[in-house]
This record gives C-alpha cells, sequence and structure tokens, in this order.
DNA sequence: TATTTAAATGTGAACGTTCACATCTTAACA
DNA sequence: TGTTAAGATGTGAACGTTCACATTTAAATA
C-alpha cells in the first residue's frame, strides 16, 4: 500500500498545457467560454498526464458531492425476499448514472440505523439529496427527514410530511382491477389478506379501498369478516387464509395485498384439499419472479418497480436542481397479469 | 430551495467553546489528547449548534472518504432474479455500517459502465476502495481494476489479478458433498447443467471438479455426455435439461450448478411426466427463497452469501488500514440442505 | 481607423477540515 | 522549589477544486 506518488492536479495539468488553472476547471466542467483550441489543447494535456479530478476537492468547493443517498429500512433477512426492491434500486441506478450521480446505499435495519444513515447522508452533506424506500417496518426514521432542509423523495407515501415528494403506484386502481377481474369470473364471497396496522399503512389503506369500490360497482355489500390482517410475509399469508377458510359462509376467492401472501394463501388452500383456482382463486399484487414459477402461476397486479426507481430519482433530480417541481405525488399505474390461480 | 443559513463549522464551535479549532477536531476524531473537561465542553457546544462536520472537507483533508465502492456488474433484468445478491450487500452494508464506512453502489449492467465506475470510485478518489462481485455476464471492467493501486476485493474469483484478493464458498466441497449426497441414495448416472463457458469461469470449475472428485470416489467414471452448459439461467436449466433427458442411456439424478437452472430443470422433468425425486432428483446450488418455496422444496447447496458479504467487507477494510493481509483468498464452506427433490 | 462590445482567459478568495509542528501547562521528580 | 518531561492546546499550512470578479483579447460597429 505505498502512498508516495503524488496526485496531479488540476494545476499541473494547467501549468503543462500553459494555461491558468481556472481555464483547466472550465474545461473539465464543460463551461462554454473555451475557445476549441485551448479546449482540445489541455484535453490533450489532461489525457497525457491521467489526470482525474479530485472527488473531495470538487465537493468541498461546489458544495455539492453528486452523490444521492438511498435509505432503505429493511432488516436484513426481508431483504432477501424481496425482489421488487433490487428492481427499484437498479432503476434508481441507471437514472443516476444517467446524471453522474452516484449512489449512496443504506440498507439500515432498524430504526436507530436510519437515523444514523439520515444523518450521515444528508447533515453531513454527503448526499446532495435521498430516495427512501418506504417498506413495511419502516416508520421511524422517516420524521426526522421531514424536518430538514434537503430534499428527498419517498418510494411509497410520505406520511410525515404533508409537502413531501412521493412516487408509488396506483394501489387503489390496480386493488380494484383484481377485484373487478375476480368479481367477474363469478365470486362474490372475496376475501382480503390485509397489510399491516402499522408501517405502510397508505399502501394498505389505497389497495383496500380498490377492493371496496369494486364490490360497490358491482354492489356486491362489503363484509368486514372478509377482511384478515397480514404483514406481507408468506407466513402470515398463511395464518390469515387460516382464519379465512374457518369462516362460517366459506368464500370463493381470495385477494392477497401481496404476492408472498397470495402464495402462503394457495399453499394453505392446498393444504386443505381445495383446489386453485377452482375451489378458491387467488390473486396477488407487485408480480414478484415467484409469482410466474409458481404452480399455479399467480394472477397479480404488476408494479413498475423500475420505473418507479426511475421516477423517483428524475423527481430528486429536479428537486437538486432547485427546479420548482408541481405535482408532490407521482402515481404509476399498474398492470393486472393474468394467470392460472385465477 | 433556499440555501441562505450558512453552515455551522468547526470554527464557530471553537469560537463560542473557547478554544482553537483545532482542538474541536481533536474532539470529533476522538483523539486522545484532550481533557475530559474540554471535550466535554465543546460536545456540549457541538450539540448546542448543532454542527455537523462537513464530508466534503473531511475528506479533502484526510484524503479518505469512508466510502467503499461495490461494483455490481449486472443487467436490471438478471439483478432482480438473484436474490443472493442483497444478502451480499446486506452483510457488506452491515460491515460498512460497523466501521463507519459508506457504501457507494453501482449497478453497472454492461462493461462501458463498468469502467465508469470504477473511475468514478477509485480514481477519482470517491471511494477508498472497492468490492466487487463477480458475476455469470462480468468479464470486462475487472481488468481495468488490477491495473490499479487502491484496494479492492472480488467476491468470487479475481481471474485478472494473480495477487488480487478474493472471497467465495468453497464451490468444490459442496458441489462434492451434493454429489456424494446423490450417490448414497444410489445414483450413479448423474447429469450436470453446467455454468456458461465465460464469465464466472472459476465458479463453474470448481463445482465440475467436485462433482468429479466424488464420481471418482465412488468409483464412478465420468461421463462428458452427462455434462452440459447452461448460464445460470432458469430457461438455460429448461433447455440442458431436454438435452439431458434425450441421452440414449437415461440418468436417474441431475445435479444443476444453481437453483435456478435446477427449478428449471424439475419444471421440465415433470411436463415430460416424470416425478422429482422418484424418477429423477435433482439437487442445485446456492439456497435461494424459491428452493423452499419449490414443490418439491429443492435439496441444494447453500452459500453463506450475507457472511460472504461481510467477509470480503472486513478483507477490503484491512486492505484500507493498510495492514497486511497474508491470505488473499477467504474460502467460506457450505452447507448441504436435504429438501424433497433427492 | 477609432470605438464599442462580447467572448476568452486570468486572479484571488473561499470551501471546512486534518496534519505536523510549536508552545504552553501541569504534575512528578530530585 | 527548581527542573524535566509528558500531556494539552494553539498555530500555520495544505488538501484541489469552483466561483465571482477583473482583465485581456478579438470581433463588430461606426
Amino acid at each position: 500500500m505505498m502512498r508516495a506518488k503524488k496526485r496531479v492536479t488540476i494545476k499541473d495539468v494547467a501549468a503543462e498545457a500553459g494555461v491558468s488553472y481556472q481555464t483547466v476547471s472550465r474545461v473539465i466542467n464543460n463551461s462554454r467560454r473555451v475557445t476549441d483550441e485551448t479546449r482540445l489543447k489541455v484535453m490533450g494535456v489532461i489525457e497525457e498526464l491521467n489526470f482525474r479530478p479530485s472527488f473531495a476537492a470538487r465537493n468541498l468547493s461546489s458544495q455539492r458531492t453528486n452523490i444521492i443517498g438511498l435509505i432503505v429500512p429493511y432488516s436484513a433477512d426481508y431483504l432477501i425476499r424481496d425482489p421488487h426492491l433490487l428492481a427499484q434500486i437498479s432503476g434508481i441506478d441507471a437514472e443516476a448514472n444517467a446524471n453522474d450521480y452516484n449512489l449512496l446505499l443504506s440498507t439500515a435495519g432498524n430504526s436507530e440505523d436510519g437515523i444514523k444513515a439520515y444523518n450521515r447522508f444528508l447533515t453531513q452533506k454527503v448526499a446532495d439529496g435521498a430516495i427512501v424506500v418506504e417498506t413495511a417496518n419502516s416508520t421511524t426514521g422517516n420524521d426526522m427527514l421531514a424536518k430538514q432542509d434537503d430534499p428527498y423523495v419517498v418510494i411509497g407515501y410520505d406520511i410525515f410530511n404533508s409537502n413531501g415528494y412521493m412516487a408509488h403506484s396506483d394501489d387503489h386502481q390496480g386493488a380494484k382491477e383484481a377485484t373487478l377481474h375476480l368479481i367477474e369470473q363469478g365470486h362474490q364471497r372475496i376475501g382480503v389478506i390485509n397489510g399491516p396496522a402499522t408501517g405502510a399503512i397508505r399502501t394498505s389503506h389505497g389497495r383496500l379501498s380498490g377492493y371496496k369500490v369494486a364490490l360497490e360497482m358491482a354492489g356486491i355489500p362489503f363484509e368486514p369478516e372478509l377482511v384478515v390482517g397480514g404483514n406481507y410475509t408468506r407466513l402470515s399469508g398463511k395464518r390469515a387464509t387460516e382464519q379465512l377458510l374457518a369462516l362460517d359462509t366459506p368464500l370463493t376467492a381470495i385477494f392477497a395485498l401481496n404476492d408472498r401472501m397470495a402464495i402462503g394463501a394457495i399453499q394453505i388452500i392446498q393444504k386443505h384439499g381445495l383446489t386453485v383456482p377452482q375451489d378458491i382463486a387467488v390473486v396477488g399484487f407487485d408480480d414478484i419472479p415467484a409469482a410466474v414459477d409458481f404452480t399455479p402461476s399467480l394472477t397479480t397486479v404488476r408494479q413498475p418497480s423500475r420505473a418507479l426507481g426511475k421516477t423517483a430519482a428524475r423527481l430528486l433530480f429536479k428537486l437538486i436542481a432547485g427546479k420548482s417541481v408541481e405535482n408532490h405525488e407521482v402515481v404509476l399505474p399498474t398492470e393486472l397479469i393474468i394467470r392460472q390461480s385465477s
């Protein structure tokens, strides 16, 4: 790990090219105001000396880092089970790359770590802005964000900041379509495996309201006993399904608010000797890779995960650039994917 | 986006506390050489003024950023299908957090982006070091890394740098155990769905050699026709299985070098009206979440993904700290998980 | 050709720390 | 009580850029 050899700086380039170092700075930053001739000369020297601008010096001087922070309040074991997240990250990363931004990641498992990450990212000016992925187990920490000056965007709903910026899919519409699809198939008694009472509340709310509106449209009365709580894990889907199957009046379809719970539901239904979709139809939400791999393959509402990431990033870049953004809430359309389970 | 209010600096704190700003610096950095009394006083003022050190200024002065770069040469659509990666990232992130390091991510899809990421991360000194996740489709770009001074660690094999540092699981041993397990079950003709001829070559090589050694131990001759190429996707597993099923002398077991191909294999076997494991047993490698969800659940070799991430990060931190690391290659043990498919 | 104007380049300061070194203070010893 | 050494604090410089402004140069106008 020898350190030794001195770094090539903007001044070395300037000396070699016979210009002031500020001119070199202009060349680096593609500023107008430079003759093609000098630009070419400087770029030649840059190449020759293999000059690379110092990230730190740039940051200090310009007061920007070209880094955006990504705060993902996931626990490690949960993380591995959510393919959507990677798609979102990939979308954010692609957009960041395109805009010459770097992506700083924190998979802060608990709220304390989340606050630590938030501190590092924004208060210390490591990042120019942040994207927060709202998850089922994220509540704490986000409220800290609402209190500070730097721009941030929530993928999901920003329940702590009425003036916040967010991007999410059309949960209401997606759920409505899914429910209408089941109704079209002749189902009247449709159970719902709901999200948890805490965490990403508005996601569940949106989907549940979509379900209710669909019932209303079909003139089917809403029955509270058909809605059972889950927490977006497969296990909770299983438990909820046991409850639903134990109802006095049997149901003919289940709408789970995400795919993992839907898969859990199918497993329990099959365990009870029933067939999907003949005895009970099942519809999920998300369209994770497992949805198509599973037997029977899962009818589900596809979320545009990658687009969500891109959208959030684009929104954030606008905010960082100081452009005014009129629309604080970007809602992306979902798509009903009909497969075997319904 | 008003900027306006001036940042609280180390000098403001110093003035308020009645000490020199260098002393404040000492307090921030937990340097010895400070009386408890002044330390307390300074910390009080820091709290009072809500001072947060400037990341950029620190970087410039100390010539370190406390950032490590993570280069993941994945294409976006592949990314979402690899749960292992998230586990590795989570391990790296946890270790980074513990050491007050930040994690800069690049999911550079193609080689050009990869080189761009490498440039940003290391040449511009955005990061103090990097972790590269070797993947099936990563070859280009890594050779650039070998040529530079800053420390980096490969998760997988560093085929471009004979003096490089790497962390990976014991592919040979894992494959050997998997094959021996099949042999113990009475199988003699065991097909292999191999990795691709390019990309993460040494991973496949290690696993294949484990398979061969197991055969040798059992006195079973190796037959090249039993080894068919794949590229770690489910689709390629399906194709390979079609080939294997078409062999003149039928086989009774298939060892796929990863889980996704194993799942593809099972689907094709079932499509041919055969049963797993009665007609043909299947073993995979990785232990992705789907392995246990699938019916029949998949016997597989579990990789310690998260530990791999942690190990790589620890190794990198040692290198960054300038400590000499004797062992360039850390090999982590795998675990055979026996389930229904064998 | 003299004059105005715009574009190109140069100048000095600032960004907020850490580091190596100099000086001051305090306690321990003779 | 004077001397010494260690520990605590202060000092100046350096890290490598960008920014606002000043100056020079070249082009356009009268």
